[in-house]
DNA sequence: CATGAATGAGTATTCATTCAT
DNA sequence: TATGAATGAATACTCATTCAT
């Protein structure tokens, strides 16, 4: 019993040097932008020679995408792992979108990847959702979540999507404009002050009450916001 | 009274132009990004040479800095119009945020702009607001409009720059997200969405009831949505 | 009457830059070999920047081409005015073969860029006949010449294409040699040994008399060339 | 009697290896070209890592010098066998030209190394002939044939080196373009109408009266070829 | 003033070769 | 000894910017 001649194949080594290079990649591009990054100075600080990059990834751009991948799979890691911690489906998608703010919160440059990839790549977006079966699934697990609140009257009686949409709308935009502005308001602050309003609403209850909400039945033709959309413009 | 020698300068042709540049800069810089946007290839679709555009801007930098400033002029003009057709404050609000959205929707090619802006230079971000004075001006315009709305009661009491953040994070989330997913929603039914969370809220009236919002006054450590965040992680 | 704006297009001096351009690629091609020729040197031996040889030639192998096509119209210039200068078709044929030689001994830099061309583009070979219609109407020339000269019993009665391709092979390989091996025969001597072989052949009249040459009638399995060659192997 | 401690090197296996490795390359370099192929793809080929390689030729250039010199080694042996196949001196020479034309059209790889070793080693050219010291032996074989032919009145009185060496050409030039030009025509019809020519001349009986040969003795400024290019030129 | 020609800094990628295991 | 991992020199090509005409 005689094993193969030569070196063997260190998976482990491979495993570590990979995930060196991506994540020392992620905050280069991120602080750097994609076409200022030189591989040169990203080989540099990793202590490696700028031919082993290339063997790990064929390409700078393929670097770029496993990296931000990479990223985004630790996001989708931690949504879950809160979702999963509690057992209210309310809570859950607060613990959800709690986890989502905070990961953006403690990774930033993860923003900026989006962006970059946004700006450079405008063929190949990558997002939370849509990577392989996971997006359908994923997209119906909250469905599901949102039809349930509706169902046990504790969620307004609207269209899931519509909520999956402005909800995710407010995320993005959150996450995007505390990057951009530069914005350092404490975390848990921000973080409560939107699901106060995306839960309460901003009318006082004499006012809700003065504008009925849009209800699912009602012409939307007649909807007040609609009307006045279209008379402003 | 005698003019100077020579041909006089033709302030209309200069100022055309230079519109026509940045017009024609702006759906170029939007469709090919930053990098891949050749000086060459644009003064080939003016019908100029490329030291003509080098003449009226003196950096590809510069030139694309003008070009994302004319978009957001535009911008401004528009919300400011639409803002100011109605007398209602809160009626004008949903105009100039209706007004938002239906220039991005109409106009998606600066929406790529502001994402190239942020790619390219991390430093000089454009926004709706920070521009010169009127930064300042408008953000106080803005803050009393709120305060107007909350002291009558029509808002409930929540700090203004709250309020004045999510609505502008929804915004910003909204154009981005209808951007780079290609969503194709009709734009009023979206729009009428939007509004009708943020301001009746997500919750039924029961489910209002049994989680009061947070008040102004209420220790922040006991807020109901802070403290499940900072259980779940 | 007013001429366009701006510096006037000078076809003078693109035409002149253009053959300085192919004239020293062409050395420098045929001194390092193809993959050793640094478009930097090149550039600098032409005391321009290596922008201007790729505005003038978009690839490298596009100026090896060119520089090599601009070799062979040379080469059939000289070919053809030595044929055209003497009137009998004979004369006109060995007037055309001491040109051939005669150009490659004069310019021995373009053997060098046709190994060059084999070796590094197997698909693109450039000849002296296969450019555009001038190939088959130039193969047919020299076709209606020896046909002329056989039908006037000067030349035995052979299928011309097999003279052909043994005179033109030989040429070919004559040039070759000579380049390769440096060989520094007078060239005068050189052609005189050829034509006198290939002409008269090597045979005495005695040693003709006994192997009767291959007649175009005789059955072709008979040659004694022929059941020489397949005794042998 | 005992014999080293340890395993015994398996001469046999390092032989065989070696072999394969040369016949593999001589493929592949032909196939790709010199710089095109990569070592990396030849190990694979062979089920081999690179530094197999790399242990037993210490360069690629020295892998390319081996392979060729290997076909060159095979060439020389067919062409004694054949040579040494008979007894009567031309048929040793036509057997000897048959066979080396042979070679090189069931071994079409061959002229492809040929070619590229020029154009990647202006320096270092192989040869039939001038390989260690049997260049000069092999040389004077064929001199020595050839003034025997002469001196038995077999063979017109012309200088041996001038025969030797359009013979020389002309094989040369013929594989050559058979390479080049992918010309098919059938083996034995090719070197029958090279022999035909070369033996018995292009002109008739009576031409050839008319233009007595060159003669040795002739004063060269005579030569009719001579003169004719001369004035061509 | 507009044009077109020239410039040259900047960079991803390849692959022969070395060497630790 | 054979392997597989690492190295780093070497180089075509782009395109913003300058400037002679």
């Amino acid at each position: 019993m005689s094993r193969r001649p030569g070196r063997p194949i260190d998976v482990q080594l491979q495993e570590r040097r990979r995930a060196e290079i991506l994540d020392q990649a992620a905050k280069l591009f991120a602080a750097r932008g994609y076409a200022s990054t030189d591989t040169q100075e990203l080989a540099a600080e990793l202590n490696v020679s700028k031919g082993t990059i290339f063997r790990y990834f064929p390409t700078k751009r393929e670097l770029f995408s496993a990296a931000i991948e990479r990223s985004l799979e630790q996001l989708r890691l931690a949504v879950d792992v809160a979702a999963d911690a509690v057992d209210d489906p309310l809570e859950k998608i607060i613990a959800a979108m709690t986890a989502y703010l905070r990961f953006f919160d403690d990774h930033p440059e993860v923003v900026e990847l989006l962006i970059l990839e946004r700006a450079e790549f405008k063929d190949r977006i990558s997002s939370y959702f849509d990577r392989r079966d996971r997006g359908a699934e994923c997209d119906e697990y909250w469905r599901l979540l949102l039809t349930g609140l509706i169902e046990t009257r504790r969620l307004r009686e609207l269209p899931v999507d519509h909520i999956r949409q402005v909800l995710g709308d407010l995320l993005y935009g959150t996450i995007f404009s505390n990057h951009m502005s530069g914005r350092a308001r404490p975390f848990a602050e921000q973080a409560n002050a939107l699901f106060d309003i995306v839960f309460h609403g901003l009318f006082t209850e004499r006012e809700r009450r003065r504008t009925a909400p849009v209800s699912l039945a009602a012409d939307e033709s007649h909807s007040p916001y609609e009307s006045q959309a279209e008379q402003m413009i």
